[in-house]
DNA sequence: TGCCAAATTTGCCAAATGGCAAAAGTTTTT
DNA sequence: AAAAACTTTTGCCATTTGGCAAATTTGGCA
């Protein structure tokens, strides 16, 4: 579980004993991949650390092509805040792109690290600004670019992603068609 | 102040000793269109609550464009946030796209409302929370969509901005030139 | 009111992307 | 190892968008 605290101590400190409580309330959990670690419909009740895997959280849009909305990698927290949040039936598919190993916390533990350590929800609140800042910091500039160049950026802003992930997946991120992809990979 | 204080009241309670403090942190301001709230290379050091007008964030990409990132209305605050809580220098432009009627909070006004209010950081985090899910929310799937389908569905999510925005700030928030913006509209 | 500057529209053509379906390549299953 | 299922590439052509420059319209100011 070292991945995890030191992903959380970059956003605040935590003492030895404050440590051993987060360990307590997290579970271990494999999910293979293709499978969901939630569903839209339903109401999510557990946020998970990715530790090894990625994922993505994509949806249908109104002509009811899928859309990856984003990908999610090794030593991020992954979950549809949202709804989670809300108590409301999300809109997203969160899904396992490669098998992953996952540290889960239920609502209920979260309850519970935020009324015990006095640091928790600041830290969480810091890591879900960044984290919610960098996804608008990368899908902003990819609306003026062509295929190329948004392929090109996402090789330099995911370098370890594009060869893990569909081209299927990647194209619906980057807002083109897999033919479209498959022909700009060619020409780099 | 009301505007701001029903705001604010969406997201957490207050009581009027609170209200009133609140108030008394909040300085008017006017800024005529055009002008800048705060400058790419600057340390960002207030927050806005625009009352009345638009902003737009914009940068400078690395062909030298200008990019409209987001539209940012009335009842709603607006700042660089990344580079205001890290005081660090912005990489962004938040300007006037309309004479703007403001309350404005700097950073030791916020940093004693965050001290005196109990509830004051975690309405803010709602607040920035909201706010930039909001605009993953409305960037993500804008990629996936043709010009006219950008510009249809700018004018569902912000009806009532379209006329009050130069062409040229929208067609770069929209990811398409001003030429194709202008056929687009023509076709409509 | 009239002039100037800025913003928007338009024409023309080149380049980029999409749509569709078939072919080629991979991976999984039995 | 062969078959089946899935993924990626490719060809062909239609459509969309971009780039550039000129024309037109709009808005502000003297």
């Amino acid at each position: 579980m070292d991945k995890l605290i030191n992903y959380l101590l970059e956003f605040g400190q935590l003492n030895q004993q404050q440590i051993d409580l987060i360990k307590r309330k997290a579970q271990l959990l494999e999910l293979k991949k293709g499978n969901y670690f939630s569903e839209a419909g339903k109401i999510p009740r557990q946020v998970a650390f990715i530790e090894e895997g990625i994922f993505r959280v994509c949806y249908y849009n109104s002509k009811g092509d899928e859309i990856t909305k984003y990908f999610v990698d090794e030593n991020n927290f992954a979950v549809d805040i949202n709804s989670f949040n809300q108590k409301i039936p999300s809109s997203e598919y969160v899904q396992a792109v490669t098998d992953c190993t996952l540290l889960v916390f239920s609502t209920e533990s979260l309850n519970d690290l935020s009324a015990t350590i006095i640091q928790w929800d600041g830290i969480i609140n810091k890591i879900t600004e960044k984290a919610l800042v960098e996804k608008v910091n990368k899908l902003s500039p990819m609306l003026a670019e062509d295929a190329k160049t948004r392929y090109l950026s996402f090789l330099e802003k995911f370098p370890n992603l594009a060869n893990r992930v569909p081209l299927s997946y990647l194209a619906s991120y980057l807002g083109i068609t897999q033919s479209s992809l498959s022909r700009v990979r060619k020409s780099i």
